[in-house]
Order: C-alpha cells, then sequence, then structure tokens
DNA sequence: TATTAAACGGGACAATTGTCCTACCCTGAA
DNA sequence: TTCAGGGTAGGACAATTGTCCCGTTTAATA
C-alpha cells in the first residue's frame, strides 16, 4: 500500500552527489496538500520522493477520487509521462510534508537511453506496480468490501503508518459511510474469533488490525 | 480493451529472422482455451503473441475471474515475471487460435541488459499498461456499470471484434446476470436518445454501439 | 465562557448488484 | 419424434453500497 524504493532513493543520490555538486537535479519541497503532478497537466520534471508520503489518485467528473497507491520514500512519480510523453494521468499529492529530487525530462531521457541501472531499476519499479495493481484490482472487484478493509488495515498498521480516514475510503474506492458501516460490523463480528470470517490473519497481523481500530 | 504492438512484432520478427535462422526463438501453437501462462506456475518463457487473441486474467480462490485485458498482436506476455522472477500472476488463456514466439528467458533478459531499443519498447509497454488499468479501475469503481459496459461496447464495435459475453462480464468485474440487466436497461433507456445518458459518445460510437447491441 | 462552524457518525431509505432458481431453447442421441 | 443435457435469459429475493440528512462532537474564536 505504502510503497518505497530504497535501490531508486540510493541511485539518486549517488547520481546528484557525483553530477557536479547536483546543479541539474534541484531539490523541491511540498507542503501537505501541494500536488508534485497536477492531472491533465503536462510536466516538465519526474520527481523521485526522498522523504514524505504522497498519494497517487485520478479523480474523476462526478467529484470522486480514486486512489492506486501511497507513494514513499525512494518512488517516482511522473516516469508514464515521461516515458510516454503524455499529460498527467494522477494527481500526486503530498499528505505529509514531502521533500523530493526534481529530474528534467530532458535528464530524465538521457539516463533511460545511457544508464543501464537506471533503466533496470525503473522496469522492476514497474513491475512490481503493475503486478499491485492487478492483485489489489481483482481482490476489491471480486470480493466484499469487508475483505479489504480488512487487508488494508494490516498493512496499515504493519507498516505501521496512519492514512487519513477519507483516504482509506477512497484507497478501496468507497463511501466514507461505507467505510463505517463496514467498520462497524466488523467489529460486531469480533475478529479475533477466527470463525467469524473467512479469512486468514496471522496472529500477527490480528493484533495489529485492532490496535488500529482504536483508533478509528 | 484489445491491446496489440506492432512495434514489438516488428522487432522480433527482426530480430528472429536475423538470429541465424531463430534457433533460439521458437514459435509455438495455443488452440483456444490453452494457457500461455499459468498462475502461480513459474515460466522458462517470454512470448510475443504472433497471431490470435489471449485473455489475462487472474482466478480468485472464489471461482471468479477478473479480465485485466485481451492481448493481441505484438503483445508480450510473461515479462513481469521474467524482470521480477516472480510466479505467474495471470493466466493468460488463447480465446482464438495463437501462434506466439517463445522466448527463453535467459535470452529475454539478455535482450534487457544489451539492446536498447528492446528495453524501451518494454518500457513503453508497461506504461501504457499501467495507464489503460489506471484509468480503467478507477472508471469502474466510480461509475455505475452502465457506463463502463456502453464504453467495453464501443470499444469493441471501434476494434471489431466479438468477444464471448462471459468474458465481457469477467473484463467488467460482474456476474452474467448483472450484465444481461444492464444490457437489458440500457436497451429500454434507448441510448440513441443522448438525454437519457450523461456520457457523451460520438455518433459513430453509437451506431457501433447498437450494432454490437444486436449480436447480444 | 459562549458561539459558531466544521467534521464526524450513523439512521433511513434508495439504488445497485449478487444469488438462487426456473423456464426456455437449442442440439444430439435413442 | 422424444428426451436429456448444456447453455442462456430473466424473475424474485437478499445483500451490499450509495445518498441524503440530522444530531453530536470538536475546535477555533470572540
Amino acid at each position: 500500500m505504502l510503497r518505497t524504493n530504497p535501490a531508486f532513493l540510493h541511485f539518486i543520490e549517488q547520481f546528484t552527489a557525483g553530477n557536479g555538486g547536483g546543479e541539474k537535479v534541484a531539490t523541491r519541497s511540498f507542503h501537505t496538500g501541494a500536488k508534485l503532478l497536477h492531472q491533465g497537466d503536462t510536466t516538465s520534471h519526474v520527481y523521485i520522493i526522498r522523504e514524505g508520503i504522497t498519494k497517487c489518485y485520478i479523480a474523476e467528473d462526478n467529484g470522486k477520487d480514486y486512489i492506486f497507491e501511497f507513494l514513499g520514500k525512494g518512488e517516482i512519480t511522473g516516469e508514464l509521462e515521461g516515458i510516454g510523453k503524455e499529460k498527467c494521468l494522477c494527481n500526486i499529492e503530498a499528505i505529509t510534508p514531502v521533500t523530493a529530487y526534481a529530474v528534467p525530462l530532458a535528464l530524465f531521457s538521457w539516463l533511460l537511453s545511457n544508464d543501464l541501472s537506471f533503466n533496470k531499476l525503473l522496469l522492476e519499479e514497474m513491475a512490481i506496480r503493475i503486478r499491485n495493481t492487478c492483485i489489489r484490482t481483482s481482490y476489491q472487484r471480486l470480493y466484499p468490501i469487508e475483505y479489504a478493509l480488512l487487508r488494508l488495515l494490516s498493512l496499515e498498521a504493519e507498516q505501521d503508518i496512519v492514512i487519513p480516514k477519507k483516504d482509506m475510503a477512497d484507497y478501496l474506492g468507497i463511501t466514507i459511510r461505507s467505510f463505517n458501516r463496514t467498520l462497524k460490523e466488523l467489529r460486531a463480528k469480533n475478529i479475533l474469533d477466527p470463525q467469524g470470517l473467512n479469512i486468514d490473519l496471522s496472529k500477527k497481523q490480528l493484533e495489529e488490525i485492532l490496535r488500529r481500530f482504536e483508533e478509528l
């Protein structure tokens, strides 16, 4: 759910350090709520997150948002646009204060053409994203929300982060009302009782979920 | 919906032609219903489709399938597994007779490390897939199925292909019952009347959709 | 402290979608 | 022709999810 990519971060740190003082790759800061990329705009930079968490989401015409992932340390954004020369698919918005390396598109292209290790890192990152997206989409579509919600709580507890409730709902593609209702039902069913659900969770996961429950 | 990639096809044709008679890249045939990749298995080859159509889907434990895309001429499969050394994420199943180039994983890796144009083609393909998946997922989740169904009909007519009804339902992530019901409702609403729906479709799209309606 | 606005939780009802089941229509074999 | 089996359409009901709305809590400010 919250993706990070230490290898990518390491790469860009090394690169800027060795790059004549990093004159080409600037660092930019974004306060909570600011957008690194704005859906539909063109971008002149690819960003690699140094610190902080962003949400990556599409805002539909009917006012609803769908969050694809939360991008943290070392994650890249704007790469689709850099590769395909298209307008931004998603909004990338800081949900904590964020600092990011701003890689100009020209440099990004240059790296793609000249740096095999960069290429490889990017390819791997994209493969993982496709994989995750597929798994999640299928799961969310084919199982009751109850399950997806539990899974989300577990992930959140595991990674020890707290995502605002509205964002959790947007990640699941449901309304806050449904989110609250499902939470309540889960509580009523007492998830500590393994009989209540036919989803297999480890002891650890259950504990984490319960801890997260307290806060919601 | 039905993806194709002429550039990729061209690449692999050139490559096998120039490769000492193509001894490393064999061609394999699959009859309708046969699987190029089997979810959960490991694969020793990456396939590039020369002819025919496949469906790419995840089969969940509860017996439901979710189709991500239909892959046609020039599309690659098994690349995620080739990049990440993971087990197959999806099933890739022929829905028409299929012939495909079978690229051994070792060669695939070699191409990744040594052939920049191959690298670029792959990167572009993956970028497009991510883009499509995101758009579709969000749309399907955040709008009524009615809309997604219309869109699907339009695409199908545009590309002049016919997908079995069950596969269309699986692509939308709904049951056949829902599919039929929605079809009927759309007919009742008379989509030729632009007032009936608040989705904007071109004259051409409407015609195509109607033509497709006849067949269902 | 009092006041107001904004955020939150949840009740009631509507709309959507899934499940189950029956009827119908094919097709091939007796 | 008749019958069984497989596939398809759709009715009836249940479950899920969304929409609308109101009462409560929280937080900020006079």
